[in-house]
DNA sequence: TGACCGATGAAT
DNA sequence: TTCATCGGTCAT
């Protein structure tokens, strides 16, 4: 069963906590390619520096970061590769989380494929290594969670007591923000990205 | 129009 | 620890 429009509008370190266990999927030439989210980042809008709608930035890049809880926001970084993000809030709150590692699911043959390798623990714990994983691209971006092309399901419910947080991975250049506990990982998860 | 740099990954 | 690699952003 999918997500509901008003899980992604909760607070959105709440909907980074509360995306560990469940499953995300994506529809790819009608084969379903799913993994079980293991590790997230918040990331708070305008007031936080490491966000990439800081100081109400709007951009033709951050334009989906605009649109209402439960679409997708996928950027294109350090010239090779891309992130996904599930946005969280209402269109006046340029939220979201970063989709940082996946336990394979669904569709592994495929995921080894678009990865290149079989080495289990290497095909989705990375964000961009997921994307890859997942054939998600410029085009998924913008893409409404509760459409059938790539979207999340139920999965487990993670106990609060198994879920850590630490600073987030690749923001030092965010002054204080650089600390704020926002990256969540299921405790005892052996796909999780490390650092 | 151009310089700068990054929410990374893979190899070393 | 190093570096490949290039689009997005912002200053001219």
């Amino acid at each position: 069963m999918k997500l509901s429009h008003s899980f992604y509008e909760q607070k959105t370190a709440l909907v980074a906590k509360n995306l560990l266990g469940q499953k995300l999927v994506r529809v790819y030439r009608g084969k379903r390619i799913a993994g079980i989210i293991t590790e997230t980042e918040a990331y708070l809008g305008v007031d936080d520096p490491a966000c990439h709608s800081f100081g109400g930035r709007h951009t033709p890049r951050v334009k989906s970061l605009y649109l209402p809880g439960g679409h997708a926001y996928v950027y294109f970084v350090y010239g090779m590769h891309f992130c996904f993000n599930v946005v969280t809030g209402t269109s006046h709150h340029p939220e979201a989380v970063l989709i940082r590692s996946l336990e394979p699911a669904e569709g592994i043959e495929w995921m080894e494929k678009f990865r290149g390798q079989t080495n289990r623990k290497n095909l989705t714990t990375g964000p961009a290594k997921l994307c890859e994983a997942l054939k998600i691209d410029r085009k998924c971006d913008g893409k409404n969670l509760l459409k059938n092309e790539i979207f999340i399901e139920r999965g487990l419910t993670v106990s609060t007591k198994k879920i850590a947080a630490t600073s987030r991975v690749g923001v030092a250049y965010a002054g204080k923000a650089a600390h704020w506990p926002l990256r969540f990982y299921i405790q005892d998860s052996e796909y999780v990205s490390k650092r």
